[in-house]
DNA sequence: TGTACATCAGTGAACGCGCGTTCACTGATGTAC
DNA sequence: TGTACATCAGTGAACGCGCGTTCACTGATGTAC
């Protein structure tokens, strides 16, 4: 099951140098942010983020080179913050070694994610633009497998015993669920916000005093 | 934050009455999932699908009203088969009482799920699909939605007591979860799929646990 | 302070392409008598 | 069994459109002397 996949260059070419162009660097991504909320990812196009932002169709090649790349600098953006949550969260608490801190920090790091995540305009469907489109897959797993190794290493660090398959297992079914979970905090579906955060950290918490306590 | 839809038609215009018709339209069908396992969703097209089924362009409109509705089409019939085995479970497992029975059982139910799902040529593709292209996000979400609404009823007939937001909540992060798990099983990242699938029936199962059970 | 020049920033207009979709048509299959 | 007709199934060719991208250019900003 080999999938066909071109690269695609991702960073950009110019990078803005004076004040007039840092501003014209924002508001494309100010504008693609804008529509990737109003019409979706499917239908976004660097022609219409180039009329929303009030510029030419060139000067948004000037600065990205294509159109993965716009959204690119968009998501990693996200993905920087996210982890940037991340490893704070895990150097304030884990290194201390002190567990049952660390399992009651749990709904706080989930909470930390949200909000960096809501913060940013669009976070939601620019997260969701992640696993849609192709290109940006790589930059979402690598982020992810970032977070599990080191999840896993704390893990066995805290156990006392070697990172083995099990444990990069938990890690990774344990970090794919904290985003999950952060996504479906961030739908307005019917239960609120709050309820899934709190519910999905006792989750997680469950789970991994299970891993550390012992079955 | 109202986005911006129009609604699409995804059901079928004309059914295929003749052999001969029945036959095409398996085609399309076939065409279009390997399409979307070879070259990925963002690329698909209605000329491509044609071509690969060996018919027509118009061919294909004569059984589909528009792209959506082929992969609507393919998703449905995944996302049937996926609910059958859930209801299949929840019948076997539920209605007799016995909780521990019932904890026990949720490996089996995720693994059913699996298989379903890896059964279908591109089951994986298929169900990234319906997370990433906005006309069928709405088949996955009523899915999800009328799962977790069965879940929740019979949890709250387990625990004596009426759904109230908490279960609903708890059931709708549950079910999320499930899917989640099963997507990570069938993407092919280093933990292996049995490992995967068997950690993340531990996790619901251990809070299920607590919730059932207390505290 | 003035001017010549290099670099940076941005534009108007167009390109080729593949997309989703439809038109007007032909051929295949089934049915009635 | 033959034939006339209705319905079903499928085709070739084209449509308009918006896409991503680029060309050749002008204007703005910074810098050296």
């Amino acid at each position: 099951m080999v999938r066909f996949k071109e690269r695609v260059e991702l960073t950009g070419k110019n990078k803005p140098k004076q004040q007039r162009a840092k501003r014209t660097y924002e508001a494309i991504l100010m504008a693609a942010s804008e529509l990737l909320v109003e019409v979706g990812v499917e239908r976004i196009s660097t022609n219409l983020v180039a009329e929303r932002a009030g510029v030419s169709v060139p000067a948004l090649y000037r600065y990205f080179p294509n159109k993965y790349a716009v959204l690119n600098a968009l998501s990693s953006a996200c993905i920087d913050k996210q982890s940037a949550a991340f490893q704070e969260w895990v150097e304030e608490y884990s290194e201390q070694g002190n567990l049952h801190f660390l399992l009651d920090g749990i709904y706080g790091l989930l909470k930390r994610i949200y909000d960096v995540t809501q913060q940013q305009v669009g976070g939601l469907e620019v997260v969701q633009a992640l696993r849609a489109v192709e290109p940006l897959r790589e930059a979402r797993l690598a982020a992810h497998m970032s977070a599990s190794n080191r999840l896993a290493a704390t893990a066995a660090t805290l156990i006392g015993r070697p990172v083995d398959q099990l444990t990069m297992a938990q890690s990774r079914l344990t970090v794919d669920s904290a985003y999950l979970i952060v996504e479906m905090a961030l739908e307005d579906g019917s239960p609120s916000a709050e309820s899934i955060l709190h519910e999905g950290a006792r989750m997680i918490r469950l789970y991994w005093q299970s891993i550390l306590i012992g079955d």
